[in-house]
DNA sequence: AGAATAGTGTCTGTGAGACATTATGGT
DNA sequence: ACCATAATGTCTCACAGACACTATTCT
């Protein structure tokens, strides 16, 4: 067992104010078919992004992936800091600082509980609690410059895929049509063939690629 | 008087456990003629960033600029959040999660107690504990890119300046030369002019600027 | 055959990088 | 007069953007 540190006043670090920590968390998704997405939960009859306080010697990360678990039964896959919020009056519960995080998740992965947890377009979310909407900013920002040069970064398609799939999910995800040269340019060099070619599509086959 | 908050175990927050909470700085600076550098202070026989615990209620910004004066005698500016570390076994003393901040200050208010604090060039730190390293190569990467593309956006520089002076700034803190044309093309328009020109300068004189 | 999409070739304007030339002060 | 630096002009190459054309499959 270790000591408990003391220090020269001979008082245990626990002997000072310390805030509750918390996290928040902004899931991004891409529905087929439909626009860059978050995932909302209720509480009370209010949307808000999903969030717990740190457990006892609990690591960050795992407090996000615990709280997506038990808030909406959702399992995360790797959260990544987004900002520390620390207005001492931002919660009226006490002095609480937030850790905003962002994970992207396949949609495949993701079988809510729509009792507790929704999926709306990011520009649907509206007026959330807590700040929510600057980590909301933030995340889609942060996922946005992470597609801008490299291919589905946080695989969100399976593989393989064609380029025009690659495509449509970049575009999805910049909010904005993309050039097909430039983004075949950009991209193809960063993936790997596999020889195969897509089947029952219309139109001549396409390669078939993966993240290389 | 505020009620304390209860949750529905009738407990209140401050009944959970909590991490303690502190703030690990790293200040950049450009001293006269040498490289981008950073302030370390001494505890015991090591250096470190400077840093300190979170006091109640009190922002993080707020205490990065207090551990600063009181550490290292200094006055800082705006520190900027990078990143929480949050290993529950960092540091011996007990949980503490660290919030690592940047702070770029010029080199004229630094008039740091030589006793407590040195600045040495970012490539001379040297391994320091806490995981602090990470957080000066952070901090780097950090002012890098934020130098890439803007003029001098720390305000390192007194101004007015010339182009040739604020290539150097850019040239130090890139660790690397830049090329005359572009950097001018790149910068020049973000500039506003003086109309006035250097004096006592060897050469033609150059054309003074501020940042616009 | 025709529609739809993939894949390839090629033209052009822009801008980075490079270099040459002129301007203007100090020594 | 000479040197050092600023300021400006211009050439070239690479590449983004654009468009045209061919290839291949499904309906």
């Amino acid at each position: 067992m270790m000591e408990t540190y003391r220090d020269s006043h001979d008082r245990a670090l626990t002997d000072y104010p310390r805030p509750s920590v918390a996290v928040d968390t902004a899931v991004l998704t891409v529905p087929p078919g439909a626009a860059l997405s978050v995932l909302l939960v209720r509480t009370g009859d209010e949307w808000r992004l999903p969030g717990t306080f740190l457990h006892e010697r609990e690591r960050l990360a795992d407090a996000v992936l615990r709280s997506l678990q038990t808030k909406a039964g959702v399992s995360g896959l790797s959260p990544r800091q987004l900002h520390v919020f620390d207005d001492p009056a931002r919660d009226n519960r006490g002095w609480v600082l937030s850790v905003a995080h962002l994970d992207v998740v396949p949609w495949s992965r993701l079988t809510i509980d729509e009792s507790l947890a929704k999926i709306v377009p990011v520009t649907d979310a509206g007026a959330l609690p807590y700040g929510h909407n600057e980590i909301l900013d933030q995340a889609v920002a942060s996922i946005r410059s992470s597609y801008a040069t490299t291919p589905d970064p946080a695989g969100l398609l399976e593989h393989p895929f064609t380029l025009r799939q690659l495509q449509q999910l970049h575009e999805t995800i910049a909010g904005e049509p993309l050039m097909r040269d430039s983004f075949r340019r950009a991209m193809e060099p960063q993936l790997a063939a596999t020889g195969e070619l897509a089947a029952g599509t219309v139109g001549k086959p396409a390669r078939l690629f993966a993240r290389a």
